[in-house]
DNA sequence: GCAGTTATGTGACAGTGTGTAACAACATTG
DNA sequence: CAATGTTGTTACACACTGTCACATAACTGC
């Protein structure tokens, strides 16, 4: 499996973030895998698709990639964004899902084969694969809570929280994001329509909770009403 | 994280099922692990809270279990039901989500040092708990697939030949399944309310696609037409 | 510049599922 | 046996979101 998004997406309750968990990041580098190729990979390039065999394992370096399925009579569902830092590819040697960029990316290539190597090696460096996994099925868990439970409101803020929390950790100020997918994407991610996403985003620049001077930039007025909706604190109940 | 129930639910493509993955029982047999205690839990019971540390590593030997989230405002999901020979509790030392027994439930339970020592002298044994975990990931995804992108009918559908899907993996008939939980636990695992599972059930039975005589019991009459609701061929698109 | 394509936004309307409620079936209890 | 509680079923009005249609904006290549 798959993906891994060190610090993933959903967090509706955004109660804790995942760990930073990166510690294998060092550990890449230190082991010499850092060496990798680096590929540079054009929009909209799928990198595997479900039930391949995985080939290697990538670190994202610059862009984004998107971590999906379709069904068999084409409707499509986002299951995870991968951004810079993030490690995709770990898990199984199936790959549970398609990968493909939404951007132009820079990607760090390990072949299967060298990282099963170091493992070997070194089984606290396997241990922390293992937790990586754990992570992102955490996030997947957090995932269906989010697309079950919250309404089209909630998981768009929940979304937008996401994002901002994960600039937090960077260093990065969280009064603002950028969108580096297309409202497909999300809408596909949070299992709404475009349109829903749409008036969903007029409806908080509407309410002031949100500006937008560009389609793909958005600035938070009023984080504190945005997390509360993310954390699903609605009426229900 | 947690939990692996290893023939598991969401399977609306069902092109492949789970791996059988259970190598890691035999192993677990294999390390004299499984003198551990078998316990006798009652129904209902709490096994662990999210955020809990995790003691054990449980092996459900009769009765079924469900793994859930429940957010701030009191809305619950439920994430996967593990049924017997069923391992939960693998995954991270912090427990991703609640588990409870929804019946009478025999469980043998491993200490987290009693396995973390059995990992660490065998590399092999964390690898099999490794492809369990990222099994339950990919059933996780399935999960968010269901929900996201299924419809009432389609949802159901999905639960019912998941566990039909089972029944055959261990040797049943898949022409009948047994609800051990009730309707709550199954329109909270499906997204849906208890009220749209009820009318759903019904609207299965008029259509001639199951039968009911007990509240529990189901019996397939087209396992056809259900297996393609389940995987989701519906008009869409 | 202009046409053509892609991405996004907006509006009217319908449909699915929800929520409330009342009711039925069954078990447990006094 | 009546009383109570739990679980499951059914009915109906309403709300949210999806569908369909079209408008607008941004970007492309010519």
């Amino acid at each position: 499996m798959i993906n891994i998004a060190a610090h993933s997406f959903h967090d509706a309750t955004a109660i804790k973030l995942p760990q930073p968990a990166m510690a294998i990041a060092p550990m890449l580098a230190a082991k010499g895998l850092h060496s990798s190729a680096i590929r540079k990979v054009a929009c909209n390039e799928t990198l595997w698709c479900e039930g391949d065999e995985r080939s290697h394992i990538f670190v994202v370096r610059t862009g984004a990639v998107c971590l999906s399925r379709t069904l068999p009579n084409g409707r499509r569902i986002v299951l995870d964004f991968a951004y810079p830092g993030d490690i995709i590819g770990l898990g199984a040697d199936t790959q549970p899902c398609d990968a493909h960029t939404v951007q132009l990316t820079r990607l760090e290539a390990i072949p299967v084969a060298a990282f099963k190597r170091a493992v070997a090696e070194d089984p606290e460096f396997g241990r922390q694969a293992s937790i990586q996994v754990a992570n992102a099925l955490s996030a997947a868990y957090q995932h269906v809570v989010v697309i079950s439970k919250l309404s089209a409101n909630e998981r768009l803020a929940s979304f937008l929280m996401a994002l901002s929390r994960r600039n937090e950790a960077h260093g990065l100020s969280p009064m603002s994001v950028l969108l580096p997918m297309k409202r497909l994407d999300i809408a596909d991610f949070l299992g709404l329509t475009i349109e829903t996403v749409s008036r969903t985003f007029t409806r908080f620049r509407d309410a002031g909770l949100i500006a937008m001077d560009q389609h793909n930039v958005v600035v938070f007025r009023d984080l504190a009403k945005l997390r509360a909706l993310a954390a699903g604190e609605g009426e229900h109940d």
